[in-house]
RNA sequence: GGGCGGAUACCGAAGCGGUCAAACGGGCCAGAUUGUAAAUCUGGUGGCUCAGCCUUCGCAGGUUCGAAUCCUGCUCCGCCCA
């Protein structure tokens, strides 16, 4: 194996990183790696707690895409025994537990999204209930007896919890441990993760000291807010971008990012370089145009990308037609003297939770029949195909049988 | 184990016997505006072919012509004492 100059290197991989313990010895081993021949090993590892993965999560997977092409070697470790237990990072309660089924079931779907990413075939592929699941109880007692619960209690988390009476159960406390131990277990040189990440892989690297081992680089990258500006992205708050989105969904989704976090969703999501984002950003518009084209692109391949920004120009002219559109044929127990209350089709074809929901929608002025604005709450629809839209982007044919 | 306080719609939070499908704020949806977004303004935000009716205020009962509001038991949560 070759590698580049370790300035080189090091160039593409500080890209949007927050915290590198510690760049020198980065370094150190990039050169020795040169040297030889012998790629970093950089683990990352994936709790599969929840089915879908998002653009959230594609941050740190890129960078480890970024160690791959430079030839590295990419550790997934699929935290089967960790998911279990649930990371308290951020959390101000106890986190629910996962059955081992869940968790393995989540696996596989999470496995085909971080395909979209990484390089899964060259990847090294673990799963720490490898070396978790048959652990003791004693091996776990043990590897509790390496750190104190002043330690653990340095975590900003824990300690509000601890401060406002909210109960930590003891296996919380463990959890740092499990993840640093894979990092024994796995002879890591680098581990990555989220900002928040940071505890828990100086916990490796502690880990590695105790056994002897020369301890990992931790590297961070920042966490995504997701659409709504400001919070996280996550899939329970509804402002995300999933990888297993439709190429339509993702564009017209990051249409709708605020301008403010253009700069860094081009820094963290694509390869454009730094200088020409600066460049972009000062025409919000273009910019988004061009980020979703590059998202888009990534994932789905340039005609999709093309397809989904033709598609996003038709939609908002008046009365543009998304080009998916589902057919759906009205059973004729919902006819009334053989035709359809509007609102109950609204409902029918989901483009309103119901009946109630539709009759607002269209006493709002929200809704459009055939592509012309129907306020008429009352008005039914006769036999035929019909259009349906409510506001920009939900549209529905509606067949009514005669 | 004992004492006290709490549980209201997606979230936060009013209400404390009728005028409550439940103030207000946030979020979300739709409209206006902007070739995006933000900001701003407007409307909406339990269900039902719907000037009416039905189901909601932790759960189960009870008192009352009438309960989110009062009583009893239960569950969960927090505080204080042991």
């Amino acid at each position: 194996m070759t590698f580049l100059p370790v300035d080189e290197q090091l160039a593409v991989l500080r890209r949007g990183v927050v915290d590198l313990v510690h760049e020198q010895e980065l370094r150190e081993r990039l050169l020795e790696s040169l040297k030889t021949g012998r790629p970093l090993r950089v683990k990352l590892g994936i709790d599969p707690s929840s089915p879908d993965i998002h653009l959230g999560h594609t941050v740190v997977l890129r960078k480890l895409r970024d160690f791959q092409g430079l030839g590295h070697t990419a550790i997934v470790l699929w935290g089967t025994a960790t998911a279990m237990v649930g990371d308290p990072t951020g959390r101000n309660k106890t986190r629910p537990a996962l059955l081992r089924e869940q968790v393995e079931a989540n696996r596989q779907t999470y496995r085909a999204q971080v395909a979209m990413v990484l390089d899964v075939q060259q990847a090294e592929e673990r799963e720490n209930g490898e070396w978790f699941h048959k652990a003791t109880f004693m091996d776990c007692v043990a590897l509790a007896g390496r750190y104190t619960v002043a330690q653990i209690l340095d975590r900003d988390d824990f300690q509000n919890r601890y401060r406002d009476n909210q109960p930590i159960s003891v296996h919380e406390f463990l959890y740092p441990l499990l993840q640093g131990w894979d990092s024994v277990e796995l002879k890591a040189d680098v581990e990555l993760g989220g900002t928040d990440q940071l505890f828990n892989l100086m916990v490796g690297r502690e880990l590695q000291k105790q056994s002897g081992m020369r301890p990992q680089v931790c590297m961070t990258m920042p966490l995504l807010e997701g659409l709504d500006g400001s919070q996280k992205m996550s899939k329970s708050l509804g402002n995300y971008v999933g990888v297993a989105d439709a190429p339509g969904e993702k564009f017209q989704k990051l249409l709708r990012l605020p301008n403010e976090l253009l700069g860094k969703y081009f820094n963290l999501l694509t390869d454009v370089p730094e200088a020409a984002v600066a460049d972009l950003v000062l025409r919000p518009l273009d910019a988004k145009f061009e980020l979703a084209r590059h998202i888009v692109t990534d994932y789905h391949g340039e005609a999709a990308a093309q397809a989904a920004r033709a598609e996003f120009d038709r939609m908002h002219q008046k009365g543009g037609v998304p080009d998916a559109v589902a057919d759906f044929v009205a059973d004729a127990a919902a006819l009334r003297d053989g035709k359809l209350w509007l609102p109950s089709a609204l409902a029918l074809a989901k483009l309103v939770v119901s009946n109630s929901d539709g009759k607002r929608m269209v006493q709002g002025g929200g809704v459009r029949v055939g592509g012309e604005v129907c306020k008429d709450a009352n008005f039914a629809l006769p036999p035929g195909k019909h259009l349906l839209q409510v506001g920009k982007s939900k549209a529905a044919y509606v067949i009514v049988p005669s």
